[in-house]
DNA sequence: GTACATGCAAACGTTTTGCAGCGAA
DNA sequence: TTCGCTGCAAAACGTTTGCATGTAC
């Protein structure tokens, strides 16, 4: 789905921080969920649920169960950059937004706050409040827009 | 895929109009071929493969290898409003670009030219050439974001 | 007659569901 | 001692591929 989960996102410093947002739902911390939350904390960019199961000789199965239940409480969230995997990240570590040419696939990763007056002017003009961390901008780059003429 | 074919796109006007641009790339207009330009022609929003074939009683496969014939030539695009199936349209014809709330799921169609600034605003700041057709804009509408405070 | 296109079957990659048992609280 | 969580198996979903047959040109 697009649809984000009905909490507000919660950006989690380390593990602490973390199991202490499961308490408050009834939630336990498992080894699998433990090293789950670990490895997204380590990351430095988004990770398929693929990638963090073979890691950790996890089933997907129980992966993929963690990544929702994180999501839904709003400490992850999952960017889909083309056709593949579904990409997940701790809010606020590794989470970004993206811009890519769909000509030459290149992927640019923008600085936080980079689109802000792109965001701006959006929000002035329909009144949404948007992020492109989801679904990336897709467009020409520069390079295959000049190439195009 | 992200990825969008090496060809501009191709606005067409009528079946004749496609017949014509098949013909340049030595593509035959086989029976089905013409049925689902036809049902592309008279569709008033985009749709699914899975719509396409059920309603023209098609092999899905074939409806498929329709769509991707076509929007090699130009003549279509697909959009993805989330995570259902990718929705297909002749270029010109229904096609749009959106504006999607993550929160309430509300798909906001926009006119054509009414993400200019939009477009202005990105190309000006990045040098991409940005298009919300493919992916629409994902956020949150003025409710959703209201009912957020 | 020559390909291009078709339908059917089977596979694909990603994600979800069902269920019996395990283990965190 | 609960009941949330696990692994495994199987299915669901959208999409693609292989192949023998059919058909537009």
């Amino acid at each position: 789905m697009t649809r984000s989960p009905d909490v507000p996102p919660v950006a989690v410093e380390d593990l602490a921080d973390a199991v202490r947002l499961l308490r408050e739902r009834g939630l336990r911390l498992s080894t699998a969920r433990r090293l789950v939350l670990e490895t997204l904390l380590a990351a430095d960019g988004p990770l398929s649920a693929e990638q963090v199961a073979s890691d950790l000789r996890l089933d997907l199965t129980s992966v993929y169960r963690n990544l929702e239940t994180l999501e839904q409480c709003g400490l992850v969230r999952h960017v889909h950059l083309g056709h593949g995997p579904g990409l997940y990240t701790l809010v606020g570590r590794g989470e970004h937004e993206y811009l890519v040419c769909d000509s030459c696939g290149a992927v640019r990763v923008l600085a936080p706050g980079e689109l802000d007056a792109v965001r701006e002017g959006v929000r002035r003009q329909f009144g949404y409040e948007v992020r492109f961390g989801h679904f990336p901008m897709v467009g020409k780059c520069p390079d295959c827009s000049d190439r195009a003429r």
